[in-house]
DNA sequence: CAAAAAAATGAATTCAAATTCAAAAAATGA
DNA sequence: TCATTTTTTGAATTTGAATTCATTTTTTTG
């Protein structure tokens, strides 16, 4: 019996585990998928390229992972507005609002999430992760329904749809064209509006 | 002068490049580009590799026609549609019923142009193909808002999320799955509603 | 028909980035 | 300290499909 992990050494591998995934996010959020080359990561890392295959399968679990955590942050926030208070109207508007803000914000990171071209295991990833937030758009239809404050309607591709219509209304605006505060605010105001809407959350 | 194009090879050469055509588009709408590897499409073509090469500089530049073609076609029938007769309401509820409808009875074809992880030349040709469509969306827009039959919207931002509002409601059902035709007309008219309540086209 | 030019072929090459793995360095416990 | 095991390294390998190009075939015209 001649070698046991220390909890020294335990901390260590947590932490390169770690390291590795601070990098490649960093990456992917200056860059996109793109630059976030296993050699670059390696590099931002401060660890050798092999170093990440100890902790990662390969470069798309790497990425699912990454991806996993950035959308499962979004997911915390637009939950606790979905439990809040407030008609589902409201609920939904915040919500939205509040998911376009953010991706008006950190931009690469959202055209990550959203548009880039990956490769088929992330992509499958990522069509599961939409479908996340379109639960939590569900849920709110589902209470709104319930209560009456919303027609009757499918939640499922209701919230599909909104899902959808933020997201398509950022594809452009999150290219790396800089924005003022105005425009932003009015795209904002513009998807809020029309999702609100399409629910029937607005009576006009 | 010992050689000049005759009009018989003129004629083969227009064919073989619609064979390459044809022979792609086969590919794409059964595998989705994934499968429309070169050789494949040379195979299915009758061809060596190296002809589509003659016809074509790249892979990308291929795909890109074979995208714009079909999206072309659609984009015909939308406009069709579009300036045709009727409210506005009504004409976005046919367009984006047709649309719909189309995409659900050719499923691998729209989900190579709506979802299918590609390269990023096709990719930037794909944003500018749905920006498209959000273009024949906008007019019709623009028009009744115009003549007050819809309230004042920006009419940029409500297309955008109207063609990603319909695309993401197909990404799910355009898998593999087989659906019966009660729950494609039923998504049909949820996804219908739910684009004409968004811009203000129904009034309850 | 023969020479010249173009078109077509498909095996060989290329390419770029992910992945591997033999060797080196570091950690552990006696 | 030393033998043993784990961790780390990074250069070399792999991979798999796109692309090329020397060769062959076909077409054209005198």
């Amino acid at each position: 019996m001649a070698y046991r992990r220390s909890p020294l050494m335990e901390e260590r591998l947590a932490n390169n585990r770690d390291r590795i995934l601070v990098a490649t996010r960093k990456l992917v959020s200056q860059g996109g998928f793109r630059e976030a080359q296993i050699a670059a990561v390696a590099a931002v890392a401060g660890v050798s390229t092999g170093m990440i295959y100890r902790y990662f399968p390969s470069k798309a679990e790497l990425f699912v992972e990454v991806l996993g955590a950035a959308v499962g942050q979004e997911i915390d926030i637009l939950t606790a507005i979905a439990m809040g208070s407030g008609s589902a109207g409201e609920r939904l508007g915040s919500a939205v609002t509040c998911f376009v803000r953010r991706a008006l914000t950190g931009p690469n990171l959202a055209y990550a999430f959203i548009a880039e071209p990956v490769d088929p295991e992330v992509d499958t990833a990522r069509i599961r992760y939409r479908k996340n937030f379109g639960d939590v758009f569900k849920a709110i239809l589902i209470d709104g329904i319930e209560k009456g404050e919303l027609p009757d309607q499918d939640p499922e591709a209701s919230a599909a749809c909104i899902v959808g219509a933020f997201t398509e209304a950022l594809v452009g605006p999150i290219g790396p064209t800089t924005r003022n505060t105005r425009d932003k605010e009015r795209l904002v105001e513009s998807i809020r509006t029309f999702c609100l809407r399409a629910v029937g959350g607005i009576s006009k």
